[in-house]
RNA sequence: GGGCACGUAGCUCAGUCCGGAUAGAGCGUCGGACUUCUAAUCCGACGGCCGUGGGUUCGAAUCCCAUCGUGCCCGCCA
């Protein structure tokens, strides 16, 4: 309702500008700070009073006098207040807000038809998720449900990459070394008892004698040209360490949660010979070059060159990447990919080649992170430093579960939490509280990992804004038991009344007024934050929200003596309640009813 | 050396794309509110040369230039 509100805004002031004869390039639209009245205001008086040769606030006064409201649904009275020309929501505006928000999928924007791939963590199978890394499937998991939200057809994908050296590395690993001459794993998981052997094999890569070494390497070799050969037996040998390590570190990422619709490998590409068919239109490229036995592009706006075929003929991670994309453009309108910052210049190179290939370009988003830190520095799969996914998650849901059991003794509501309860708002409160602390934030931002920050479990955190949801639950199912009461012992009168039917016009306090306002909001947050593919603006709308509503909750009782006022005001709860779901949910972060 | 990000209260962050109303939150500190629809809540106080210097503008945290600090990248790795 809020769009059509700003609509309804935009052409009024348009229509005001030109029967004054003003330009209508800039109508200067914008919310104006909480302390104001109006829903929505516009600075263009400043822009015009030079050229109408009048004062702003005089400019602002004849704008408003211009337009006249009975125009429109949604705008009550236009005002001024200085320069500003400030808009004031109708009744209807309130009432249809209302209404809409009474639809469990509130929020949700009508279906465009775009078919759009969201790729995302992509990680090298080579051991378990760990914390640096966590942020990807966080933000991306976030972008593919926000997307989804706001009308389109969204499928997630893992891109595997499966035949580049590290998995050869790993594969000539597990096949060389004893489980014997292995540590124990930290867990009895698929991933953790497999990436002992990769450290293994690293670390004899790195310090092993000179022989053993070179014997490693020429295995190693022979994996990837075995690959690159289309070599059956060699992609069966490394699909074995691929998968399972991939099992294990699906079960991690599903706990977030981070679900995959498809795990495309990169082999895949080229089995079905279309790296081959790419290499050979690359190489037909005025810009392909050939120098010291390797096929290179020199790429206009790059400094070096960028090697797509080695001088032993085996394809680069680019090269297959470039393939891979391809098939992305052939088979979704948009592609967006999450990728941390390290990837920046490959990610510019690889939209550059794709331009010079002939493709769209427009097709393809990149979403930059920068990675988690610990305060000493770097996490690494490879030198086994690092916080695991695992640990991190189990470490919230147990500190989360303290929490609940500390607070069951001082809990007034008497309902009595089982023992399957306590443990569904450990996992629901402590997961959230991670998921939330991570897509809050802007991607851009460097974050150093610091236990007691991230299971913070105080306001502007996860459990903060659950803990409104619980509430609106909490009342709805309190008036609903209520309800059950009266209808045990009919009075009259009762029956002449819709149960579902609600005055809008109740709801006229300030506190009223804002909820409702802040709900009308939240299509269009939805709207802006999809656009940008920034989910942390949900969570700052759920914030927010949050605050809005304990207002609310502060200052107006909703179970009262008067029907019509409870009924108005149930509805509103409900309203909210869609709301703050809605944008749980597309965050990713669970909506527990009781907590 | 070059390129790209980031720098806002003691700490963690919104706001920056698209310039507008006294720069907003939370944590921490201090003081208040549970016989109530759930206190994981709420109310109040304290706290800011928006890294620094210039410029553009009626107006700059926001745009431009310079500069400092931090991170990332500049591989026939991924």
């Amino acid at each position: 309702m809020f769009l059509s509100l700003r609509t309804e805004a935009e052409e009024a002031l348009t229509e005001a500008l030109s029967a004054l004869s003003l330009p209508t390039g800039d109508l200067g639209l914008e919310e104006p700070p909480e302390d104001v009245g109006a829903i929505l205001a516009s600075s263009v008086a400043f822009r015009l009073a030079g050229e109408v040769g009048k004062a702003p606030p005089e400019v602002a006064g004849e704008l408003a006098e211009t337009i006249d409201v009975a125009d429109y649904d949604y705008l009550a009275s236009v005002g001024t207040q200085g320069p500003y020309v400030n808009f004031h929501a109708s009744d209807a505006y309130y009432e249809k807000t209302l209404e809409a928000a009474r639809e469990d999928s509130y929020g949700r924007l009508e279906p465009t038809g775009r078919e759009v791939v969201v790729e995302h963590t992509s990680a090298n199978p080579t051991g378990p998720v760990h914390v640096g890394r966590a942020r990807n499937p966080i933000i991306g998991d976030s972008i593919a449900r926000l997307l989804d939200f706001a009308g389109n057809d969204v499928d997630r994908h893992y891109y595997v990459n499966d035949a580049g050296r590290q998995m050869a590395v790993f594969t000539w690993a597990y096949e060389t070394f004893d489980e014997s001459e292995l540590p124990e794993p930290d867990r009895e998981k698929a991933d953790y008892e497999l990436v002992r052997y990769y450290r293994k094999g690293n670390a004899v890569l790195e310090d092993g004698d000179e022989e053993e070494v070179e014997a490693a390497e020429a295995e190693i070799a022979s994996i990837m040209q075995g690959l690159e050969n289309g070599d059956e037996d060699a992609y069966e040998r490394v699909e074995r360490v691929v998968d399972t390590v991939l099992g294990g570190m699906r079960e991690s990422l599903s706990r977030l949660p981070a679900e995959f619709d498809e795990f495309v490998k990169e082999t895949r590409f080229i089995r079905d010979g279309s790296v081959d068919d790419l290499v050979t239109r690359l190489k037909g490229l005025d810009e392909a070059v050939y120098e010291e036995d390797a096929w290179q592009l020199d790429l206009p706006d790059f400094e070096k060159n960028l090697v797509f075929l080695r001088s032993d003929g085996t394809s680069l991670y680019t090269t297959r990447d470039l393939a891979h994309h391809e098939w992305k453009f052939e088979e979704y309108d948009h592609a967006v990919t999450v990728l941390g910052e390290d990837h920046k210049l490959q990610a510019t190179q690889l939209a550059a080649a794709l331009d010079l290939l002939g493709n769209d370009t427009d097709q393809l988003d990149s979403v930059f992170y920068s990675y988690v830190n610990l305060p000493e520095g770097k996490m690494s799969t490879r030198a086994g430093t690092g916080v695991d996914l695992d640990d991190l998650l189990d470490e919230a849901v147990a500190r989360a579960r303290e929490e609940v059991e500390v607070r069951m003794d001082d809990r007034i509501r008497n309902d009595d939490l089982s023992e399957d309860d306590i443990d569904r708002i450990a996992r629901q409160v402590g997961i959230g509280a991670v998921r939330y602390d991570i897509v809050s934030k802007q991607p851009s931002k460097a974050i150093t990992f610091e236990w007691d920050r991230a299971l913070n479990f105080e306001a502007q955190s996860a459990p903060y804004v659950q803990y409104v949801h619980a509430r609106t639950c909490g009342i709805l199912s309190e008036a609903q038991r209520a309800s059950e009461n009266r209808a045990a012992e009919p009075r009259d009168g009762e029956a002449d009344r819709e149960p579902g039917t609600v005055d809008p016009a109740l709801l006229d306090s300030p506190e009223e007024r804002d909820l409702i306002e802040v709900i009308g909001r939240f299509p269009a947050v939805i709207e802006s934050a999809a656009e940008d593919r920034q989910p942390h603006q949900i969570a700052t709308y759920t914030r927010d929200f949050a605050e809005t509503f304990n207002a609310f909750y502060r200052e107006r009782q909703v179970l009262t003596d008067d029907e019509a006022l409870t009924a108005a005001r149930l509805a509103l709860v409900a309203a909210s309640r869609h709301t703050i779901a809605n944008a749980l949910s597309v965050l990713g972060v669970e909506a527990p009813e009781s907590m």
